[in-house]
DNA sequence: CTGAAAGCGCTTACAG
DNA sequence: CTGAAAGCGCTTACAG
């Protein structure tokens, strides 16, 4: 066995093939116009030489990079590695790879951007809530397309394909009341998104409308330690809430852990809890959590759809998706 | 405001600054001798222009692409994320961008790779157990060096960095017998993997040394779901273990969850357990798991070190860097 | 269907 | 310190 040459080229190829550069181009281009015959003698020595066109050089010709910047969240969640996951395999199939746009939020932001556009993105899927505006500014001016994943960032014109949180926090309330809640309170974190507001305002005007009575919204922490004093305080109130609908999973685990081992409350007895997300741990022995889920696998898909098809037509028209979040009802609610 | 061109180059750089296109070129390239003065006038243009060089060209001649190829797991585990985000910020920080190559077990192989190859990714970070070993020969064929993150694949030749999984197994099997277990049990996964077979061994060969009784070896699954009926049948067994070092804190929990709702055992009172991995859910109030912490963001940084000395200096020595995994006590042991 | 040639936007000796 | 020119490995009109 012979050892290839590390990085043949087309001219190597054509060589060995006995055929000019320009047709072994034409053979890796997909729908040219070239002979059965010569197709299968290129196909041959490019096999030899371990010949794969090298995509940078395409990219400065066709001026199309077929990368797909991914800007992911910093936090560590469970469901962002499957999200991740998603996005790039539907990116793959549909030709293009991602690269890797890490946010921090706390970082200097003016220099991991540049850095990144330096390889041309031909468009961007933003994943991350908790960013700045400065990356779509960037990609405003730079003609790059971007769609934001699972959130839309207030104050940002880009397509985003999302869940119906709005009719989903409807849901939760409709929930509670069937289930005799008379005392509700929304339970969120301390950075607000636009997805989350959508969450809370459906749940708290569907539950006054149903109820006449409001329901209150308490703000503790995305992060579990965190928000545990918070929802101490909550608990220890004359009127406690009979019915919490918290913004993500994680806090209704924290909600569930301090009230039954710190208040001894049963759940759903005493205390009906809803969460969002329907994280891998909301179906644990333990927890057993009523929830949402989102259709994550379809977000990643459209998600990718509209970023191709903006590319592929040059098309700048925004699309806004919104994707409905299905109950699943566990032991936590009655 | 006018509206700068949407992509400049180096040519339209030097009209304006009124130099030659290979100064502009100099201006941008660290370390090359350009008079503090006309430096000034490119940078300026530079900015007006909004200016950046073009990765792919540069490509094209340095014949390095900065871009490193990131196999990440295919599976949903709390750590995974955090993982990603510390070597991608760390590849920044050394001039790189990771491109994400998703690594589907099930997935027809061949088509995922070659098509990350065209991007001449000058080195792999592997964070993947379970995928097979064609990245690694083709990785080999182009001379790409690999690091393996966190994992080793057996009956691959490349750098890698790990905790210490034997000695960690050895540390478990010594709290086991100070705090007096007499039966003791690994329960694993059903995916073999080096980092899981070396701790199995450190526990299983300390536990016997130390009181002459031999720990047996349970394969549940390491998906919680999964892995709870052969935690069952464990846990009826007549002779009944009362300390179980489990592969991941996922498993432990999952042995809490049945031990404790199902059985009625006291922890740690009837049953110690220790995990591994110091997930989040590790110090939540309803576990409180011992467990072991692996130092991802050293990890992270070693790995990235190991792949950008092993580029830059063209030395394809291999390195195998063993950091330790610290004991992390909390309540599920005595 | 095929080849010769120009060009994509850079870097890098080579002169000066 | 700076410029003119070659070259990196492709794609793409343009001829034939």
């Amino acid at each position: 066995m012979n050892i290839p040459k590390a990085n043949a080229t087309s001219k190597d190829v054509a060589k060995l093939a006995g055929v000019s550069q320009s047709t072994v181009s034409r053979v890796f281009l997909p729908g040219s116009s070239v002979s059965e015959k010569t197709k299968n003698k290129v196909f041959a020595a490019a096999k030899t030489l371990n010949y794969r066109p090298n995509a940078f050089a395409r990219s400065l010709t066709t001026n199309e990079s077929k990368l797909i910047g991914l800007v992911f969240p910093d936090t560590d969640y469970p469901l962002h590695m499957k999200t991740l996951q998603l996005i790039s395999s539907e990116l793959q199939k549909q030709g293009y790879s991602a690269v890797l746009i890490p946010w921090q939020v706390d970082d200097e932001a003016l220099h991991s951007i540049p850095n990144i556009f330096q390889y041309r993105v031909d468009g961007v899927i933003a994943a991350s809530a908790t960013f700045n505006k400065s990356l779509y500014e960037e990609c405003a001016e730079f003609n790059i397309p971007v769609v934001q994943f699972a959130r839309v960032v207030e104050g940002t014109r880009s397509s985003h394909v999302v869940s119906d949180n709005y009719a989903a926090g409807q849901t939760a309330a409709k929930h509670f009341h069937n289930n005799g809640v008379k005392s509700a309170i929304y339970l969120t974190g301390d950075i607000p998104t636009f997805t989350n507001n959508e969450r809370k305002a459906g749940f708290c005007s569907e539950f006054e409308s149903l109820t006449n009575k409001q329901a209150h919204v308490v703000e503790a922490s995305f992060d579990y330690t965190e928000a545990l004093d918070k929802i101490r305080v909550v608990l220890s109130q004359v009127n406690r809430p009979d019915g919490v609908f918290c913004a993500t999973d994680n806090i209704a685990m924290a909600l569930m852990d301090v009230a039954r081992l710190e208040f001894g409350l049963k759940i759903p007895d005493d205390l009906q809890v809803i969460g969002f997300d329907n994280i891998p741990q909301a179906e644990w022995l333990n927890y057993q959590l009523s929830t949402f889920n989102q259709d994550f696998k379809r977000l990643a898909r459209e998600s990718v759809k509209i970023i191709v098809d903006q590319i592929s037509q040059n098309d700048s028209t925004l699309v806004k998706l919104m994707l409905p979040a299905n109950f699943i009802e566990r032991k936590t609610t009655r």
